[in-house]
DNA sequence: CTCCTTTATGTTTTTTGGTATATAACGGAA
DNA sequence: TTCCGTTATATACCAAAAAACATAAAGGAG
């Protein structure tokens, strides 16, 4: 899953295009969200809370408030720390963290299908290359 | 179009809901959302920026501005103005206007079924009616 | 005991997306 | 000609979000 926050490659005969954001919502606020998500594979990969926010360009700061408002609504630890030790300590998914990144990737899929034909319709409507 | 910033009623029985936000991006960033359709709405409504802003709790120079960029980025106006005369002035929605409010009404009806759809299959997979 | 790197947490600063405020132009009605 | 409410536009201000910075604690290795 690559973190796009800007729009990716388009074709340019197109001047619009269709964009959005997905979440999962609880009584907290945002519970999983798409840099959340992010967030959560990069420490699978890494092992590393600030090894993956380093990779985000995200403060170690917000990674863990961002995690820490996870594990909280989540109700268990989506990700498990140590501290100290040879590597000053690590990160790592737990079996709900890889389920709930999962969860995610697979709603997300069916919302970047319904972006890319909605996307396929909008040149029948006017307002596209240039007809208006 | 009821004007949602924040979430609905909801079954209490979900820990969790899908949410999303669409909108339609060109070259200059954001053309039509949800706040700027709305906005249109009130606009053709009331006939008069300053009221519809009102109506939102936005004020008349934010509307304005989204007006402005809207304008601009569609090639043609979505709205026409006049100044002066007995009412002060007024605004309206040309027939460009209506059109965009249509298109982005009739997308984001699609989107709006897709949350739906989605959060119908939520609870299937565990983490909702704290079944974990 | 001292490094090292990371987790954990608080405080300060900056950025940013808006509101608030001010001012001018407009043009019909009184 | 003076009002009025609106459009139009610039500038000042503010508050929430994010970043930046600071500091402590952990624990294995040397």
């Amino acid at each position: 899953m690559t973190y796009e926050t800007k729009k990716g490659a388009k074709s340019d005969t197109a001047r619009f295009f269709w964009r959005g954001r997905l979440w999962l919502e609880g009584p907290e606020g945002t519970f999983l969200g798409y840099g959340r998500v992010v967030l959560l594979e990069r420490i699978r990969d890494s092992g590393s809370i600030s090894a993956a926010a380093r990779s985000m360009e995200m403060s170690y700061k917000h990674a863990w408030d961002l995690l820490d408002s996870m594990n909280r609504q989540a109700g268990c630890k989506l990700v498990e720390t140590c501290r100290g030790g040879k590597a000053g300590g690590g990160a790592r998914l737990t079996p709900a963290g890889m389920k709930a990144v999962a969860l995610f990737k697979h709603y997300h899929a069916r919302f970047k299908e319904l972006l890319a034909e909605l996307d396929n319709g909008l040149n029948l409507l006017g307002w596209d290359k240039g007809s208006e």
